[in-house]
DNA sequence: AACTATTTATAAGA
DNA sequence: TTCTTATAAATAGTT
């Protein structure tokens, strides 16, 4: 019996023109890349990070190995070994209030952005509200809105990642 | 006659214990973890980062697409572009105040970064000189310090992404 | 969402 | 490390 159909094929590597394939693509593929980062992290005990935009920009996916309550944990676990010495805590004093006050930063950037939002949201309502509608102008509106939100995980994760320094040093 | 081996076997989810083994396992999946976060941004036509923390910490890998470079260039191609509209322009002066405040305060933290990483060099060295070695501490000290290393792609990610952000609204 | 022929990735071995 | 090869895994096109 004749095969029903081709199978797998080569593809360029070049954007994809039709919508509906570029998302069925976009789907089976992006979770792939969060697989094959998990896989990296697991077997080789290295840390991953992974931030992939959704194709119309309204999500940002992102990806984290080990988690951050993985490393958490780990770092709680190993809190026993004495392998810190009197010599290494003087170290310690000296960076963690350095690293506190780049957490600090870190904080006051995720709060202002919260605030740039808010007040994004609120513009855009008010014009909704009070204005002709004009289409071409809500994809901008909307732009500084979602990209702000978009920028989150980004913030997110750098501070984990300096959180995860206090801890190492603590 | 028979197969000289069994080619690829099915491998368990568990760190490799061997780190022979696990250097070659990471050196080969590195790079196709990007090639697949590469080929996700191509096709799809979506923003991709991924951060790799090679196994013994000393180094960082990190992958962008597009490039900031690619970005840039498409920005500047399409400034003849008229789609945005004088109303827009409102928008635009709103958002920029805010965005290059949240680009300064980036600028500032990788400045202390910088900062931070002098002191402690100084103070590396002058450990070693003026006292006797403990091979123990070492490796404590050394952590402050490449763990400020490993802190800087990340940041440069972030602060490609709101450059980048300004560079669509400008 | 499920299927399947093929391409791609890769664990071992050399 | 680099190359080889058998097999596992990913996936493009179809249903």
């Amino acid at each position: 019996m004749p095969r029903k159909f081709a199978g797998r094929q080569k593809v360029q590597m070049e954007r994809i023109a039709k919508q509906s394939n570029l998302s069925a693509c976009f789907s089976k593929r992006r979770p792939n890349v969060f697989k094959k980062a998990s896989e990296l992290s697991i077997l080789c005990g290295v840390d991953v990070a992974v931030i992939v935009f959704s194709p119309n920009k309204e999500r940002v996916y992102s990806f984290r190995a080990p988690s951050v309550e993985a490393v958490l944990h780990r770092c709680l676990g190993q809190n026993h070994d004495a392998t810190t010495s009197s010599t290494s805590v003087r170290m310690e004093e000296l960076h963690k209030p350095k690293i506190e006050h780049l957490t600090n930063k870190l904080t006051n950037l995720l709060a202002q952005l919260e605030s740039k939002k808010k007040v994004c949201e609120q513009l855009k309502m008010t014009r909704k509200e009070n204005q002709e509608k004009k289409w071409w102008t809500a994809p901008i509106e909307n732009l500084g809105l979602e990209e702000l939100e978009q920028l989150k995980p980004i913030m997110s994760i750098l501070k984990d990642e300096i959180d995860q320094r206090l801890i190492a040093l603590a």
